[in-house]
DNA sequence: TAGAAATGATAGTAATACTATCGTTTAGTA
DNA sequence: TACTAAACGATAGTATTACTATCATTTCTA
């Protein structure tokens, strides 16, 4: 039997906590889902509701638009990698050792979580792939990063430069190289199924994504040696 | 004097060459002011066609729509520094020398550029600073890849990635490396400003450029030592 | 100077991104 | 059990967006 676990997060987020009620965890699930299938310029709350058998109006209940929705699966996809880190590396002592295992979990392809019934992760991890730059890459993102609204991906960010600053305190840019290879893990994989020619990472998805993890760790290695 | 010149740009990004008239030209250069100030959600061919006393229909006989128009700009971008790399590398011999003279043109501070009177570079680098992604982040982007929309930004990643490969043929992440330099060039001077805590690029512009470049050049140097 | 191409003017449409109102259902609580 | 408030559904409405279509006018060109 997992034990259910839910995550904290940022009030500013939503109107009102959709993890509090069952129609609330459907929008959650069943956006991560629709998202997932139509891309986010397409997806519309009208669809999502015709979806959960809801209205538009129920739905703007809980989020104030659908940036504000992407903000919030993408900060619960963050938020929760950080949760998996804290976890995995929480008795591993040595700071090399620590690094590595955060750089495997971020770089991994994810699969399904039985701590989080109402969350997909595979298609949240396709979400993220290709839409969370949309989340800051905005007019409003000053007005945003008020609101808090980015502090899970900037706790992630955090938690793993320093792991770099235990391993190399003198390294000058431990944020800049955390938040690069971020990115990377990412935009390889979108590289690779879409523009092949812009990675080396080639053939079967699993081998992807451990090109990508030889990839992003050696490059840190290298950069903090 | 400086020599006029005009960057040949793949047919697929537009209906009719606006570089060949006085209102397409104008479209352009509009454009990139526009966009620059407005950012991509909020601009619209409407209020284009307003700020240079012309119709919405006239601006869909050009571009078929602005994801179009900003692909063309971000191309446009893109030819121009292959073309400014391949200047000014050109008599360079040493593999280094001309790896290092390309890192310094990607991540510099674009200013304007008197061959190409109707582009602002300048305010065309922050349009690719916070919108360049957005023209592959698409469920269309498939299709936009057959139609060559990104051989301008493929191109320049494989000249890039070649000297790479010059230096150290048995590096085996060359392109991985580069798409993944060419998007932090931008990706950190936009948490810079934004983000900061995402970055350990501080103070004035002037100077986040510089420590992006060191950043970046000592990134590429240590990963294919 | 005729004909073609380019542009402007105008209208119209379906969809989007909301906001507002009101009635009903559900849930907590006294 | 009865009352109250919150949650939800149903419906309507609005401004804007992203186009498409048509036709008149200007401009270029052979």
């Amino acid at each position: 039997m997992t034990t259910l676990l839910k995550l904290q997060m940022n009030d500013n987020l939503f109107l009102k906590d959709p993890q509090d009620t069952e129609l609330g965890r459907k929008i959650v699930s069943h956006s991560i889902l629709l998202i997932d299938e139509l891309g986010l310029e397409t997806f519309t709350f009208k669809k999502l509701s015709t979806e959960i058998e809801s209205t538009e109006a129920s739905i703007y209940r809980y989020f104030e638009n659908k940036h504000k929705l992407l903000v919030y699966l993408i900060t619960w996809y963050w938020t929760w990698m950080e949760y998996r880190i804290e976890f995995e590396t929480n008795n591993v002592k040595d700071p090399l050792e620590r690094l590595k295992k955060a750089m495997e979990l971020i770089t991994e392809k994810k699969c399904y979580d039985h701590s989080f019934p109402n969350v997909d992760e595979t298609a949240l991890q396709r979400i993220v792939i290709s839409e969370s730059d949309k989340t800051y890459l905005t007019k409003q993102v000053d007005d945003d990063n008020k609101f808090g609204l980015f502090r899970g991906y900037k706790s992630l960010c955090k938690r793993v430069a320093d792991m770099v600053l235990d391993i190399n305190p003198n390294y000058p840019y431990a944020h800049s190289l955390i938040s690069t290879c971020l990115q990377a893990a990412h935009q390889q994989v979108f590289f690779a199924e879409h523009l092949p020619s812009l990675t080396d990472h080639k053939g079967s998805a699993d081998s992807v994504y451990s090109h990508n993890f030889s990839f992003i760790y050696q490059l840190v290695l290298k950069a903090i040696s």
